[in-house]
This record gives structure tokens, C-alpha cells and sequence, in this order.
DNA sequence: TGAAAAGCTGATCACAGAATCAGAAATTCT
DNA sequence: AGAATTTCTGATTCTGTGATCAGCTTTTCA
């Protein structure tokens, strides 16, 4: 039940709280199960409210899940923030820098990763609706970041769409196929050193590429740390 | 309705045939849907029989899933023939093979793609039951190959069993994403055209790297076609 | 050809989960 | 304090879904 900051300074009353709760709960069990295997019995259990309290403030299901995903606005706002500070510098540069955030926000907001997958997969209503209202507008600055690196001859010339969405889908396939990743060979990724491997390998792999240069000495690239 | 080539000559009896028509329809709908959203009504609908007939047939829905995953063995295993055909090549070869190989499987069978991204993200029992009865095998089996290319100063040295999860994910997470670039860009990977160029895309970007190599020029590598 | 087995169905049951509602309890407002 | 409003609940309804079963039809086979 470890809470994110609301920023709000207002001190919110009784049943804001409890609707932020459930939020919360929602949130995490949506991007954890699908919408499908999430019932509202179960969000009120956890939540310690009856079932129609969920009703009572969210009406349906449907309403519930899209308040759940605005609980992603922060994450978002926060990843474009950090962004923004590094606008001067080589788009190239705030790719990385970008595929590196999204990597980190994730670890620390898993639903996002969770939900991006899900729906991404599923197509429909929910993924039009998250696309307008959280992820369309990320999207379209990635492509034109990546438009710009190619400009620059820093990227191949793939279409970049194409490229934007293979960075996002590499990073989310990866945040979550860890089951796949502990199934199959009992590595547990969710370790600090594991993490970090992790977000080095798809990285490097994904910028670099996974091949050595020839003389099979690893050509280190510029992987500095954005800074905290 | 297309039906795949059933390589059994035995001309099958009347149950066996129904009995495969609804396991062809039951992976397209699990792989589609998800294990939840599919329903026993709607399997039936589609088959043409009653709701019971499945019953008869399968048992409960879990049987039928399994019933209907194991139409993936097939699958793999046309995937470890061709693949044999080459295994005096080096290592980075077969690897580069091998992800071509899941590609292009995956385009001509995509409940393949899409259950490993579902279940693999939801893990649990059916992860679990695929990993031992249809993906184990050949899992371990590409992990020994990234470590004879990383011994052979090949691969860059990553922990093998990551690179081939991220591999993996990279590919899975693309194909199933399509949705996303859909919605996103109005891109349309479902044309012959728009599905190789993202497999070249995939495949260059995740071993060579999507950087140019600082001339602004696309170094070509070895992408030549496996026979069929 | 006739009996046995296999294939299939409509009807029905049991149950989980979403949604509703009247009213109790708590909070806010004047 | 007392009224009004908000917050919350238990009980209930309703719908969708998995599963069962008795019996009809078709196929198999001796």
C-alpha cells in the first residue's frame, strides 16, 4: 500500500481518500491481471470496502479502470519533465536518455510497462482510449526524436514509426516476459544487480546492437547516468 | 476457416475431424483473446457445434487449452527442422537463423507470438505447462547457441539466458505490438510489404543495432534468405 | 441386419461476478 | 445542535458462463 506523492497540497477529505486507495488497487491489479480477471469483489477486498462503495464513487467497471490509468498521467508528466531538461541536447542523445527513463519509470511504476503491454496487445476500446488521453502524444515525440536522429545520421534510415514502436516493444517484451525470463532459466530480475544487467543489455542491445564490432572487443558507448 | 495442412494421411473419422476443427478454432481464440475472455459458447458458436459437444470432446475448458496449445508443436517443430538443415553453421548463423525462422513462423501462425506474450507476461500454471511441453526445449536450446557465439567472440558477452529473452522479447514484443503502431501511426504491418520490412527491421536492429556506424552509412550484413 | 459404440444436442443446473437500491453511518455546513 | 449532504454497506437482482445429463442420431462392426 506504499503511496505515490500526490502532489495536491489540499487536504483531501474522507472520501477522496478512500477513492484514491482504490484507485491505487485498480491500478495495480488491472495492469497485473487484464481487465478481464480483475473483479470489483476483488479490489474491494482489498481495498477494505464493500463492493458497492466502488460503484458508489467510480459507476461501472469500465469508469474504475479509466481512473486507475490517470493514475499514470504522474508517471508520464514525470518522464516528460526529466525529458525536457535535455531538449538542446542531440536528439540522438534524448532517445537514449528516453529509452532509459521509460526502463527506470518502469521499474518503479510496473503497471505502466504492464498496462502498455497488455492493451497494446489486445487492441480495442481501452488501447484507443489510453492512446488519446496518456500515450498518443509521447508517442508522436518519440517518432519525431527519431526523425531528427536520422536527419542527423546518427540512426539508420528504418521508417521511424517503425523504429518507435520496435524500442517501446523491446523494452516492454522485456520488463514483462520476466516470468518467461525466471521460468525458463531461473534468473530472478528483480534484484538491484539484476536490474541494472538488464537495463544495460537492452540498451546497448537495442542502440548497439548485440554483435561485437569484429575484433570482439565491446565498443563502449556514451551510457552515462541522467543525472537525479 | 482456412485449415492448415494436417500432415496425417489416415483419413481421419468424423469425431477426430470435428475434434480438430475445434482445436484450430480454440488456438485462435485463446491466442486472440486470452484464456479468460474466451468462452465455451463462443468456441462452439464459431465451430459450428453445440456447447456440449466441446465437453464431450475436451473435457472442461483447461483440457481444451492444452488440447489446442499443443497445435504449436507442430509449429516448433518445423522450426527445429529447418534449423537442423544448418546446424554445422557458427553459432551466429543459427541464431540469426533462428530468430528469422520465429519471424517468419510467427507471420504464417500468430497464435505462436501471441500465446508465448500472453502467457509469458501473465505466468503461472499455463506458462508453466507450455515452458515444459512445448518451449523448454527449444529455449535451452538457443541459449547454448548465444553461448557458442559468445565464445566464439561473436555476441557481445551478456549473461546468454538474458539475450535470449531479450531476443525473444524483442521479437514477440513487435510482433504483437502491431496494435499499438496502428493506433499510433496509422502503420499497417499486415501487408506483405510492411512485414518484411519489419523483419529486417527487427532482426538489424536487434543484432546490429539501429546506430549507424558513425559514417551515416548502413553496414549491410549477411540478411540472406533461408531456403525453402 | 441388428446391436453396440461413438458422436452430438437441448435443456438445465450451479455459480461467479457486475450492478442496483434502500437505508445506516459519518461528515459537512449553517 | 440540527439539517443536509456525502460516504458507505448488506441484501438482492440479473446476467453470462462452465459444466452436467438424459436421450437422440449416426457410425461402426460382427
Amino acid at each position: 500500500m506504499a503511496l505515490s506523492s500526490t502532489a495536491t497540497v489540499v487536504p483531501l477529505g474522507k472520501g477522496e481518500r478512500t477513492a484514491a486507495r482504490i484507485r491505487e488497487i485498480a491500478l495495480d491489479q488491472f495492469s497485473r491481471l487484464g481487465f478481464e480477471r480483475v473483479t470489483m469483489a476483488g479490489i474491494a477486498d482489498a481495498a477494505g470496502v464493500s463492493q458497492a462503495t466502488l460503484h458508489h464513487h467510480f459507476g461501472d467497471k469500465d469508469q474504475l479502470w479509466r481512473a486507475a490509468m490517470l493514475g499514470l498521467a504522474n508517471v508520464i508528466a514525470e518522464e516528460e519533465r526529466l525529458l525536457a531538461a535535455a531538449q538542446d541536447a542531440p536528439a540522438i542523445t534524448q532517445l537514449r536518455m528516453a529509452m532509459r527513463l521509460f526502463l527506470q519509470i518502469s521499474w518503479k511504476h510496473p503497471a505502466l510497462g504492464r498496462i502498455v503491454a497488455l492493451e497494446g496487445m489486445a487492441g480495442g476500446e481501452r488501447l484507443a482510449w489510453l492512446n488519446e488521453h496518456l500515450l498518443g502524444g509521447r508517442n508522436r515525440r518519440l517518432a519525431a526524436l527519431v526523425r531528427r536522429a536520422i536527419a542527423d545520421r546518427e540512426l539508420k534510415p528504418f521508417p521511424p514509426e517503425q523504429v518507435v514502436v520496435t524500442l517501446q516493444a523491446g523494452a516492454v517484451g522485456i520488463i514483462n516476459l520476466r516470468p518467461l525470463l525466471q521460468v525458463n532459466f531461473g534468473v530472478d530480475p528483480d534484484t538491484p544487480r539484476g536490474r541494472t544487467a538488464h537495463e544495460e543489455l537492452v540498451l546497448d542491445g537495442l542502440f548497439a546492437g548485440l554483435l561485437t564490432d569484429g575484433t570482439g572487443v565491446k565498443k563502449k558507448l556514451g551510457t552515462r547516468r541522467t543525472r537525479r
